[in-house]
DNA sequence: TTAACATTGCGAAAATTTTCACAGCAAATA
DNA sequence: TATTTGCTGTGAAAATTTTCGCAATGTTAA
């Protein structure tokens, strides 16, 4: 099997949530086309994209909904339940942990770490809190893959050493500061400020460009 | 001029970015590898995209930081200050105006939105919050392009739909919904659990992958 | 003055991504 | 039973994006 793109596991998982959410109706079955106008993207392109997944439709019922769920999941899911950890729990840090709190059984925010001993030793939202310094150990000890990094843009990179000397396998970086990392670490960069950049310069085109994943 | 690219933009407002964080160091020019080893892309690449900026470097000195900067400002930047809307004064919501408040004068989140009374009318990091009923009428007056959507899932469209009454011309949408649009609308979609997932998937493979823009 | 050098701008090639177009198929219909 | 219909899977074409390769160019060094 040769390597799936980055931008079809993308839209994979973006198909998976939809049909998640379309799971109530009534239907069992479900078309490329229905898929494609529901993510925003051209039936061929839906097509092209399952067949990296193995399942396989029918040109009568099309897809079954449950079983594409199924298949998407056995190809992007772990095998196991995955432990997350997140650094800097500020303003965005909070709201993260508050929203991923209690959402997944198969991901969750397990360590919490903070240079701030008012935020350190207690549990928010479910998730227990440390002190930075032992970020790397704990990270190690536990295994943990996955970082979320929410400190400020002056101490991504510090943490970052941390969480890479700790093991991590892929960031997902709030701050706005390009991170150093090894050739086999993901960072996936998630900048407010330029988001907010760009979608202002599309709001001011006359013609109207084509909507996108996220 | 032909349409630069989605892409190309995202990567012109990280070299901006970039650049401004770079500035202090007392050189003043800067070349295209320089540049990519600090974006993560190569100098072809960097060098591709400032073609369509206009501005033209020299092969002795580079790039002149100042007036790089300057350029993609003139490109990627609205001509004159840009309001820009929030619904949903929940803790990202909160988050996404704390981390905004204050940062640029160009753009200035000026009003934002929300059904809980216990949070209009009252200025909060310094924006104005008003009920969502108003939504509409107040975009309208005031000529907003630009909204940042951080309601709950349940109620994303029926904002959307005011947004788009109100004559928005983009959406950075933080919801996990896809919103339906008039074609000439843009959204933007940062739905964190899909983020996160994508993370857990790349942290998962052997092989290295390429970081990314965002 | 001249040669060596490192870089830009950009045409063209290469790689990647998306779309087209259609054979093959199961169900519905006549 | 034969025919029509509308879909999937996929090879191939088209479009887009990235990279290559190099002439032109200003700078430095001899
Ligand atoms: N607030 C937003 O909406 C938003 C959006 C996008 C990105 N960001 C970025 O996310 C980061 C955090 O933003 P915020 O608004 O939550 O800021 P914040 O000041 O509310 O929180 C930062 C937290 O990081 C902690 N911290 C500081 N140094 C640390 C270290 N070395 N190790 C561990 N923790 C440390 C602080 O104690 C604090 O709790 C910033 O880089 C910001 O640019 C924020
Ligand atoms: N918290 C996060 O880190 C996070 C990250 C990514 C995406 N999101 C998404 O952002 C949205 C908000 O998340 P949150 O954690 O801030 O939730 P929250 O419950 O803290 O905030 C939601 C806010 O929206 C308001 N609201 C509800 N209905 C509204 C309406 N019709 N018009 C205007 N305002 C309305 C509520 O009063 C509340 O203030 C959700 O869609 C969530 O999925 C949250």
């Amino acid at each position: 099997m040769n390597l799936i793109s980055e931008k079809t596991i993308e839209r994979l998982i973006l198909y998976r949530g939809l049909l998640l959410q379309a799971n109530h109706e009534n239907e069992s079955g479900i078309y490329s086309h229905q898929l494609a106008r529901m993510a925003g993207f051209t039936p061929a392109q839906v097509r092209r994209d399952l067949m990296q997944v193995g399942y396989t439709g029918s040109p009568a019922r099309g897809y079954d909904k449950a079983k594409l769920i199924q298949s998407i999941s056995a190809l992007v899911d772990p095998a196991e339940k995955r432990e997350i950890a997140l650094a800097g729990i500020g303003s965005i840090g909070r709201a993260i942990l508050a929203y991923f709190h209690g959402r997944s059984s198969l991901l969750e925010i397990t360590a919490a770490f903070d240079t701030d001993p008012e935020k350190t030793g207690r549990v928010i939202h479910g998730c227990r809190c440390h002190p930075v310094d032992r970020l790397a150990d704990i990270v190690r000890e536990r295994g943990i893959r996955t970082g979320i990094l929410c400190v400020p843009a002056g101490a991504a990179q510090s943490v970052t050493d941390a969480l890479v000397e700790g093991g991590i396998r892929g960031i997902l970086n709030y701050a706005p500061t390009r991170l150093i990392v090894p050739p086999d670490v993901y960072v996936e960069n998630r900048d407010m400020i330029m988001a907010v950049e760009k979608v202002v310069y599309f709001s001011g085109l006359k013609t109207g460009q084509r909507k996108e994943n996220g």
